[in-house]
DNA sequence: TAGATTGTTAATCGATTAACAATC
DNA sequence: TAGATTGTTAATCGATTAACAATC
């Protein structure tokens, strides 16, 4: 974006931000591209691994399977990072998008629940590539109490609130049984912490916390699929 | 629906079917529409644990926060499983969407892969739920190789090829390590399998096998949750 | 400069919502 | 019948794509 083009803009920026009302006024971005941000974060590491240094719209929309124009259009949602005749240089944009999506943030994370699917998310390389800290594990059972997982250890359940405190934990993940999630959400509804990755499949009442929530519903993508197999099948029958 | 419209629609749809030339016209249900059917499916669950037989499209949107013309108009891709003046029978619209969605179809599955993610999948009611039977899991690591773990037994990856035939497996899940995944999916494209629910983050080229891939990016779900929580530090700063 | 490719506007497409006639 | 609520059409809204001037 050329500098008179950019100075244009925030003039009617700082218009909009008047008729608005308020000081932080920030162009809404939609969910639509906030959703395929992650996305772009994953294709551009692969960028960087292969040793790539500058990408297209073009080339990117081929490896992505999406339209060079969606790309183009979703990147300036958030600023010119290309430059015309050249692309985008893949360091750069990468940096952007972490910065953006609050990767380097050093989040400090807690896991709820150290069974199977909190060890195999612990154990993952997942939290490292993102910039995510998970600095404790807590469960009610005396066997994994005191344990290390991955690079943290195990506390008692009970122990929950003041670790938040103490190790100042600002994301916590629900990986504990459907049953224990209402009393543990309540807890941390209290709690000074910012985020929940909620895993239990049980709507978390929160009231008035502020806490932002990301609810994961695994089994809906295995019915999607099951859907297209269905379909598939169905439509391989009619064939015949 | 009136019968004299069900006639006009069905005569229409004869139409439709001639034009685009094909036997097994069936309209396209949309995208959009099709990743919000599990979501239908959960809540009806709910309303049947709950005891209710009865459901009209504003009650469902409250419970659900979408509006009761999406609903409507979601279920209306499928056929009229309401009745005016009443609302829907939860038992039937249940039914319905278990049909669409192919629960009951009776799917075999298999687990690539049993470390603590595959573990966590298999002993969640998560499958059972959705009338999926996990027949078989596969490892290469003699220490769980003979194991049971939730209701199905490790076997040796080497036996892969010949487990599926032997049971019947249509849809294999992957949750090994990366690394491995592009070798297990050239195998996988050979084989006699409809569906693959991908967990290894390594997009897989099956070729020409006609087989149905869902890929799940657990990680794209921290990132948003990342974002939003980024986003709310910001604008709480910004505040003071 | 000529070629390439962005940033951005305008056009298209699809999805959501509103409204209401049909009908239980 | 009167009231309720669907099924469905039309209106609105938002997201994607196409096109091209700006510019590196």
């Amino acid at each position: 974006m050329s500098t008179k083009k950019r100075i244009e803009k925030e003039e009617s920026l700082e218009l909009l931000r008047r008729e608005v009302g308020r000081d932080s006024f920030r162009p809404e971005v939609s969910p639509a591209v906030i959703k395929r941000l992650p996305r772009y974060f994953r294709y551009l590491r692969e960028l960087i691994r292969m040793g790539k240094t500058r990408v297209s719209s073009a080339e990117l929309s081929k490896m992505m399977n999406v339209t060079a124009s969606q790309i183009r259009q979703d990147l300036n949602c958030f600023g010119g990072f290309g430059q015309q005749g050249y692309g985008y240089n893949v360091n750069y944009l990468y940096t952007k998008i972490c910065e953006i999506l609050g990767v380097g943030f050093g989040f400090r994370a807690a896991v709820v629940g150290a069974g199977n699917l909190g060890s195999a998310l612990v154990g993952s390389p997942m939290f490292e590539k993102r910039g995510v800290d998970v600095v404790a594990l807590f469960d009610v059972s005396p066997a994994v109490i005191g344990k290390k997982i991955g690079p943290a250890r195990v506390y008692d359940l009970s122990e929950l609130e003041e670790k938040i405190k103490e190790f100042g934990i600002e994301i916590v993940i629900l990986t504990l049984p459907k049953e224990h999630a209402e009393e543990v959400g309540m807890r941390l509804s209290a709690c000074p912490i910012h985020g929940i990755w909620n895993f239990t499949g049980k709507e978390l009442a929160l009231g008035e916390s502020g806490i932002v929530v990301e609810n994961v519903h695994i089994g809906d993508s295995l019915m999607t699929l099951c859907y297209e197999v269905a379909q598939k099948l169905t439509s391989d029958n009619e064939k015949k």
